[in-house]
DNA sequence: CGTATGTCAGCTGTACTGACATGT
DNA sequence: CACATGTCAGTACAGCTGACATAC
């Protein structure tokens, strides 16, 4: 139920969210392997794998990022081959975007070392409660990242 | 209780995590006015406040960034006066690193636009119990960003 | 012609590495 | 002299804006 006014908690609360999802991106990024696909890259693969095909623009929109933006990640996982680009028949501006055979198994690979260390740490650090109040959160963070 | 073997589910929320946390992030970044303090200030800031005052090594550890990194910040922080610094008298190479009570203000301020977006998402779009959710998560977070 | 899609070029912010001055 | 602290310089990368070619 909308308010017309923010509580005081909400605002405490989203202070301390901002700041602690800037610190979890810095130690991503501290234990991030150059060899291994960016962050952004693997946003957009992971997009592809859950809602399928889509055009530059599309996943422009969906990762809240411009064109161009997009387009340099795009031809990074082209020149990998982990994508497909084709043109679409019915508009000759418009390229839509899949995941290649390559592309579909990286995500699908469980092994990767980048996210080694954050399954250990959940597993070795946390209980099984805090484990599902993180999964639960993890949900509503993406439902938060689109409104 | 540590274990060898890295479960499916762990890596599968692992890697669900730092999607989110990612898109989380350029969400905020989206949003964000370059006429307010940076992530990388706020954090700071918001440390200093927290634990009391720090030296430039301490910062840079807590904050898992190098050294060189965090003196950009400092400097920035100093010249819009928001933090002090004066040498350490026992070590002259150290400088304690403290809020101004222009800083002190600042973290407590709440009425920050950067954060006004996300308090009246937190409102809008969520019920009370994911509320609670999210903010058992955020510490959850903050010690994942630690571990 | 105006609008939409995608790309090229150049800029900014944040963190990095390397080299260094200074103090213990 | 070795080590720790902090800073200066240059680099890397991901996002941005502006300008543009192409297609509808």
């Amino acid at each position: 139920m909308p308010q017309k006014t923010v509580s005081v908690s909400a605002t405490r609360a989203a202070h301390e969210l901002r700041v602690a999802v800037g610190r979890l991106r810095r130690r991503f990024r501290e234990l991030h392997d150059p060899s291994e696909l960016s962050p952004s890259a693997t946003s957009v693969l992971s997009r592809l794998s859950k809602d399928g095909p889509a055009t530059a623009s599309e996943l422009a929109t969906a990762e809240r990022v411009r064109p161009q933006s997009v387009a340099a990640v795009l031809a990074t996982l082209d020149g990998q081959g982990l994508i497909e680009r084709r043109r679409d028949p019915g508009d000759g501006r418009r390229q839509l975007v899949s995941l290649s055979p390559a592309g579909r198994e990286l995500v699908t690979d469980r092994r990767r070392a980048g996210e080694e260390w954050l399954a250990r740490a959940l597993q070795d650090h946390f209980t099984e409660a805090e484990r599902r109040t993180l999964l639960e959160a993890t949900a509503l963070l993406e439902r938060l990242s689109g409104a």
